[in-house]
RNA sequence: GAACCGGUAGCUCAGCUGGUAGAGCAACUGGCUUUUAACCAGUUGGUCGUGGGUUCGAGCCCCACCCGGUUCACCA
């Protein structure tokens, strides 16, 4: 393992790279599951019957409650021993469960002889998973409170969960104390996170939520959800560096997915009139508070349609998202508030382009363009293309400030080699971008559907490769060939989950909604 | 890849101008039959991220490295 191989080999009782104190706290608990056997209790059993969740109990509330008490419905409820206040003969702790968390009253005379002294008190800790049986009551203090007649150790921790302490002040706002807070650690242990942070599960429900939302929108316009590979021989879909793996057996390189955008217009072409995938991507690209190696899209491929009519479906299917999950169309953030009621505005981006600099760049010659970059202070390369030189005046200029969701639309031909020109103009393409909160969540055009346009494109692609530009795309010839076939008019659409998650949860860094964002080793 | 900030007990944090490391919670022992940051009394717990250096003496100063956060660059 590491240099430190001639110290003597630890036991595997007690984990390595771990302070001693730690070491002590688990050897204790350890110490408890020996004991717990010597007192006749499994301390890993397989299974218990639970009627109730604790939300459950909270919301039936006093009609759960009998006269007398003792006399009301018996409830069994399961989960983590979260704190413990411990009276002598008597104890309260509370149990925390997949719905929540309820109060537990517990006592030695109702327990079988030396239960509550033994087991209870001496060998139960916080963060142990316990169930009970009992009935529900209020406290003097008028907590709802399940007073156990029966209780059972279902699985013991030997490790120490960091406690934090809610304190509910007489205003009624709660200050949590010592709450597990340390970034690194909640991001490397997110279980712990989990059980400690109810923030943290609620954020994770809500882009489930908001998964089934989207799912649940497109099952019911009957577009199939269907599957495509990850390990693909030729990438493309997107401008990206790729992760490379091997396949032994076939001795060859395969790429994992940077977009499954050619996959899914070959199932147009195949006559599916609508197909969708979430898909996790793959981009072999630096990491930050926006960016994942690994990250969601759905992807959304509809024929016989284009981009202004996925303009209409993009903001209907994120509306009724933003509704689902917050009661409205009005999304509280850190930003200020996020109104996603369509219609959205829609801006071409040529448009929005000279609104910000005061001039028509469409007329602009490439050197004039150039300079006036430079005056607005956008960094542009020499070798820098008019499409490039659009998109960075786009980006540093506009993009920022659009919090609201905003429809970009129109961009130039030489950035979307899969798009299909504008009518009017074939120096662009029908392709809009969806922008909010200063980032881009969805993306989509009318896609190119004539082949030897596409093979010209890929072409270029090609060249730009030839000069250096990593990202440029790849010939895919067999998604030339099935254009060849004939694809009907269809539209495209991808929309970053990841991205949307961190708005609908008002989450600052995407780490904060993957369960298990990457990190560097321990 | 660069800059800035951070890393001290299981968790959350103090630690002054360099003088042998502290609190609360958790844990341990005892008490307490409606508590709720339960309480009362007592006890334990540290490779101060790692490795060098300066110094009589380093948690603190210097150098290198590791990990994390943020910003920038690239991108979704």
């Amino acid at each position: 393992m590491d240099s430190s191989s001639n110290q003597p080999k630890e036991s595997s009782q007690s984990p390595s790279q771990e302070g001693s104190s730690q070491q002590e706290l688990r050897a204790i608990r350890i110490d408890k599951v020996s004991q717990l056997r010597e007192h006749g209790v499994n301390p890993y059993p397989t299974s218990f019957d639970v009627t109730h969740h604790t939300q459950a109990i909270h919301e039936a509330g006093d009609s759960m409650i009998a006269e007398p008490v003792e006399e009301g419905q018996r409830v069994r409820i399961a989960g983590r021993v979260m704190t413990r206040r411990i009276m002598g003969k008597a104890a309260f702790f509370n149990l925390q469960d997949a719905t929540g968390v309820l109060q537990v009253y517990i006592r030695r005379d109702d327990l079988p002889e030396g239960q509550f002294n033994e087991v209870f008190k001496k060998l139960t800790d916080i963060g142990d998973i316990v169930g009970i049986e009992g009935f529900v009551f209020r406290t003097k203090m008028g907590e709802l409170t399940v007073h156990a007649l029966h209780f059972e150790m279902l699985s013991k921790a030997v490790r120490t969960i960091p406690i934090a302490k809610e304190v509910e002040q007489e205003d009624g706002q709660k200050v949590v104390y010592d709450a597990f807070s340390d970034k690194e650690l909640r991001y490397r242990q997110r279980y712990v996170d989990l059980i400690v942070n109810p923030d943290v599960r609620e954020v994770f429900r809500k882009r489930t939520q908001m998964v089934q939302v989207m799912r649940e929108f497109m099952n019911q316009r009957e577009y199939l959800e269907v599957e495509t590979p990850i390990l693909q021989p030729v990438y493309g879909g997107a401008s990206a560096r790729p992760f490379v793996t091997h396949h032994n057996t076939l001795n060859m390189d395969l790429y994992l997915r940077i977009a499954n955008e050619l996959y899914l217009k070959r199932l147009i072409v195949g006559g599916f009139d609508g197909v969708y995938e979430f898909s996790k991507d793959f981009r072999n690209e630096g990491l930050s508070r926006f960016h994942n190696p690994e990250f969601t899209q759905v992807e959304l491929y509809v024929a016989y349609k284009d981009y202004n009519w996925m303009m209409e479906f993009t903001e209907e299917m994120i509306e009724a998202v933003a509704i689902a999950l917050h009661g409205s169309p009005k999304v509280q953030t850190k930003a200020g508030v996020i109104d996603f009621t369509r219609p959205w505005t829609r801006i071409p981006m040529l448009s929005a382009i000279a609104e910000a600099v005061g001039q028509d760049v469409s007329t602009m010659d490439d050197a004039a363009l150039a300079a006036l970059a430079k005056s607005k202070g956008v960094s542009v390369e020499a070798d820098d293309s008019r499409a490039t030189v659009l998109d960075e005046l786009f980006g540093e200029l506009i993009e920022p400030g659009l919090i609201q969701p905003t429809f970009i639309t129109d961009y130039p031909v030489e950035m979307s080699p899969l798009a299909k020109r504008h009518p009017d103009n074939p120096a662009l393409v029908e392709r809009f971008e969806a922008i909010c909160n200063g980032k881009e969540i969805a993306n989509a055009f009318s896609e190119l559907n004539d082949p030897l346009d596409q093979r010209e494109r890929f072409e270029e692609q090609v060249r730009q490769r030839a000069a250096g530009n990593e990202e440029a795309m790849q010939i895919d010839e067999d998604f030339l060939r099935a254009l060849e076939y004939g694809m009907p008019p269809t539209a495209g659409l991808g929309v970053g989950i990841d991205r949307l998650a961190m708005i609908m949860t008002d989450s600052e860094s995407i780490r904060d909604v993957l369960f298990f964002p990457q990190m560097r080793p321990e």
